[in-house]
DNA sequence: CATCCAGGTGTACGTCGTATACCTCATTGG
DNA sequence: CCAATGAGGTATACGACGTACACCTGGATG
């Protein structure tokens, strides 16, 4: 019916494939199965069809790691998150690398746009804030805290996707883990 | 005199600019005063000019890196390092894009290459080594440990490159420091 | 002196994003 | 009932891209 979403649907489907093909609008358009200047009548342009594809995609992110059974202690909860996080990026990782990684200017931004919804890392934030209620984490700011514990692993997952880390899949995943516990425990004696 | 270095330094200096501009062919053999095609006499193809500049790059920055001042405690030194890391993250950004988190099939892999001699990750690993020689720092994998504290630098540095921190850059590399600080002692109670 | 070839050029092809002009209906105001 | 309108599609074209290919040129070499 849309054909705006018809569009921005075939866009998406680029991104998840296997192939590392670029989102084209030759691309695109045949997916949707319209000719190349069809989409400009729905978007001003390429960046534009992109940022509307990612704020879709967040967004179904965001309602997916919703939903994770809440069952377990707080650290089986929370490795329990990253294994949603890498199953994420290791299995579609052109969408990781476009969502997360692109340079974007109307991106969501930190602070402000990470405690507000439709955010992916609220949950995280959340999991924090849980973490230090029940006295498992120090009490520190909740959102710094998530960013330490985050980010830790979004440089790693740049680097294995970025092809710099010599690991099969297994050995990665258990790599962000180990990094993770030494996040939590911290490094110096 | 040698022309495959004249046309690197041009591509090079494309990276090293202020605008975004992207490394071209055409652009490359403008810059190095020559024609569009000279530069397949080099090199087989846009890729591995690519490559070529990386190393190069990579090179130079390590050699830059290899000459810090060796005074002040461990953690002077180290957060030197960090000051260091972010003066080229944020003063040379498509530099360091490119350098880092660009998908390379070539690229140097942890955690083989980050041992051996060129790689600016080694001057960091023998920190490391200092510190827990030093009993500042937990016995570890040092490398491992290395990862640990780079990573969420790393992750926070493509985030704010990618438009998604909303900070001045003195606020980005004192959330940086924060956070060095926080895995460095662990956010758990 | 003839040959060769390293290193340069010009041209051309297929792809990209997209500006522009055009077409084609379904809706709607008179 | 009909003319006008505008939403949404198309065809064509332009300049930039990577690069294949044919060609040139001048100094080293047999």
């Amino acid at each position: 019916m849309n054909a705006a979403e018809r569009i921005a649907d075939a866009a998406q489907g680029i991104l998840v494939g296997e192939g590392a093909r670029a989102v084209t609008m030759r691309r695109v358009a045949d997916l949707a199965g319209v000719s190349p200047m069809a989409a400009y009548k729905h978007f001003p342009n390429r960046q534009a069809l992109l940022d509307t594809v990612a704020e879709r995609a967040f967004r179904e992110l965001a309602a997916r790691w919703g939903k994770q059974a809440p069952g377990g202690s707080w650290e089986e909860r929370a490795f329990g998150q990253l294994a949603d996080f890498l199953d994420f990026a290791l299995g579609r990782p052109h969408l990781y690398t476009f969502l997360m990684t692109d340079h974007r200017e109307r991106a969501r931004r930190f602070p402000g746009d990470f405690e507000t919804g439709g955010s992916p890392f609220r949950n995280l934030v959340v999991l924090v804030e849980e973490g230090m209620r029940e006295g498992i984490l120090r009490e520190d700011d909740p959102l710094e805290v998530t960013m330490a514990l985050t980010s830790a692993v979004q440089g790693l997952v740049q680097l294995y996707l970025g092809g710099r880390i010599d690991l099969e899949e297994d050995g990665f995943r258990a790599l962000c883990e180990r990094t993770v516990r030494r996040t939590l425990d911290g490094v110096r004696k």
